[in-house]
DNA sequence: CAAAATAATTGGAACGTTCCAATTTTGTCA
DNA sequence: TGACAAAATTGGAACGTTCCAATTATTTTG
């Protein structure tokens, strides 16, 4: 039952040719005669052979290794899970393989699987950093010549490749889109403020605000975990102001939905009786009711993207970083209130 | 730039002991003196060196590289998402890292992964079978003596363990809980129909018709794709018909929020109008507005549980095949307009 | 047809580790 | 102190592959 491994020798030892030749074949090199390829092919087949990458990766120490890894700080939340399925679309056509770890914004848990992917290999990283990671968490990778590119979060100080998506464009226009609608008390409702992401939505919002002459209200920015369940935490505070907002822009769709919740819990109609805008436009937000009027920044589109600029670098053998800022653009549908089409409804069903 | 390598032979002439003796501290071998130790670890430490798995590996051609592969049919179901975080933590904390791949039901995909997986040695592998595979996809995986869990799905005929929760029963008790709350016409909607999980689910919710003896309409059986706009797309069917049902099981929670997605663009309120009750129990399914009604199966809870078999099996050296289906319960909340806990409703938010 | 050019094949060393058997060092006891 | 046991260390072979330089087989050419 433990069948001991078919190898290279094997094959040879089949069909009467050397290793070397065996070699070749396997890397379909055009030094090798036709006929002695289709031999060694069939010994192969008939064989079970199965490549050791391990093996042949230990030899050519130069370089690369078919494997890369991705990191990400929040796998239950949609919006990774489509990342790294975009990740994972290219690079499995790449013909690598992608290790994904999962660490619950743990820097411990990120530091334990990274030191891990290290060892098995890995020839680049795609990263989103959780909370609080150090520039010196990713020092020994990038000394090493290990592409990174960081994807959502940044890390300030760290000479990688950044993909995030423009943060400060998105909520800018979906604040004066709300306003643009006649809402002059809009709130912000949801994420930590301890993130980069979160300030940089912040500004934006501010930054709207103050473009469309509207006054800034510190009681309006109500933070919250970035969840559903945070959103509708968010909202219900945000009820018990005395001026109460008529609109909110939400620190991600999560929030949204929760928000959306927290006021149907008040007897509220989202988009009827208060204007909701979403940010990432995660799948559900097109076929939930009321239809999520959001910030789109496309997941897996930004997967590929990441993955793409990955390989890059590794192809290319050295990586100089770049950060690539990815453009966002506001789908208008029903939860901000906004002039339904109705064509865009039945098209869904 | 190019940094090469530090091996343990540099370690080695470095602490001015011989590689072998490197070699034990790396394995916590008891046979090395404390002092030798300490010094072997600082210059360790100093030279920065990373182990290399791969080359262990090689050596020690028996055994464990402390990869295993998970691959499923659609990671952007949020289902397999948790599964494969459920997967993560207790892989991580073995000391593993996983490979996973998404197929997104092809079967020429999964093919792919799983042949790239073994290249690379993962040790086992946790599978979510893509539909249409067959047995013989996977011979050459257990013939090779890497031990497979499958979950969610079976393979008939293949000689693998297999975690499934308990389809039958849980859709049984479903129809009986609609059924006991007075319902006579239920409907079945959502899902393939080519596929066992579908089959099974149909046959808990035949059963409970019958033992509740009520008669069974074939027009209430309406498949459609297992997503949201799916449950969108069977309820549409299933309002047109000239008797109209006033409840519905659906096949997967994605499909319940498209019905009650569905329900409200007829005006009418998922919960009072009409019951629902969805299959996973999804995250979402409690912070949703209707709470959904749910047969609860913990993907997170079947992730580990999955792990660890897998694990065990692993270590074990041999795995022997066994069938564990997990059992599933009802949760009550609001979508199938039973009585309203408000206590639950309030610690919600 | 011999010489040169080209095509195809090959043996051995190397990659970084572990394992084994053998050796050296240290400790114990009469 | 000498003999022996125990503890600690070590050199080399091996794992399955690739690469290089070298060899052999085949074709072309004058």
């Amino acid at each position: 039952m433990v069948k001991d491994r078919v190898t290279v020798i094997d094959i040879a030892r089949a069909a009467g040719v050397s290793k070397s030749t065996v070699s070749l074949v396997l890397q379909a090199s055009p030094l090798v005669n036709e006929a002695t390829r289709a031999k060694v092919n069939a010994v192969i087949r008939d064989l079970g052979y199965v490549y050791n990458r391990g093996a042949a990766n230990l030899r050519q120490s130069n370089s690369k290794s078919k494997i890369i890894g991705i990191v990400v700080n929040d796998l239950t939340n949609s919006f990774f899970a489509e990342l790294a399925v975009g990740v994972d679309m290219v690079v499995q056509s790449a013909g690598y393989v992608q290790f994904l770890a999962n660490t619950a914004e743990s820097v411990d848990r990120q530091r334990e699987v990274i030191s891990s992917m290290r060892e098995h290999g890995i020839s680049g990283l795609i990263l989103s950093p959780a909370r609080g990671t150090d520039a010196n968490d990713l020092k020994p990778l990038v000394a090493s010549g290990i592409p990174v590119v960081n994807v959502v979060r940044q890390v300030t100080g760290a000479k990688v490749s950044s993909l995030i998506s423009d943060n400060h464009a998105g909520m800018r226009d979906a604040v004066r889109h709300l306003a643009g609608l006649g809402h002059h008390r809009i709130a912000f409702l949801g994420g930590f403020p301890d993130t980069a992401v979160f300030n940089e939505r912040l500004q934006g919002y501010r930054d709207a605000l103050s473009d469309m002459d509207l006054a800034l209200h510190d009681e309006l920015v109500v933070s919250s975990a970035p969840s559903r369940a945070g959103g509708v935490a968010a909202i219900e505070r945000a009820l018990l102001l005395r001026e109460r907002p008529t609109a909110a822009v939400c620190f991600n769709d999560a929030v949204a939905f929760g928000v959306c919740d927290g006021l149907r819990a008040h007897r509220l109609d989202p988009g009827e009786d208060f204007a909701v805008i979403g940010f990432d436009d995660v799948i559900e937000a097109q076929t939930a009711v009321p239809a999520l009027t959001t910030i789109s920044v496309d997941p897996q589109g930004m997967g590929r993207r990441a993955a793409q600029l990955l390989l890059k670098q590794i192809n290319a053998g050295r990586a100089d970083a770049e950060a690539i800022v990815s453009s966002v653009r506001l789908v208008v549908r029903q939860s901000c209130g906004a002039a339904i089409d109705k064509r865009e409804r039945l098209s869904l069903l």
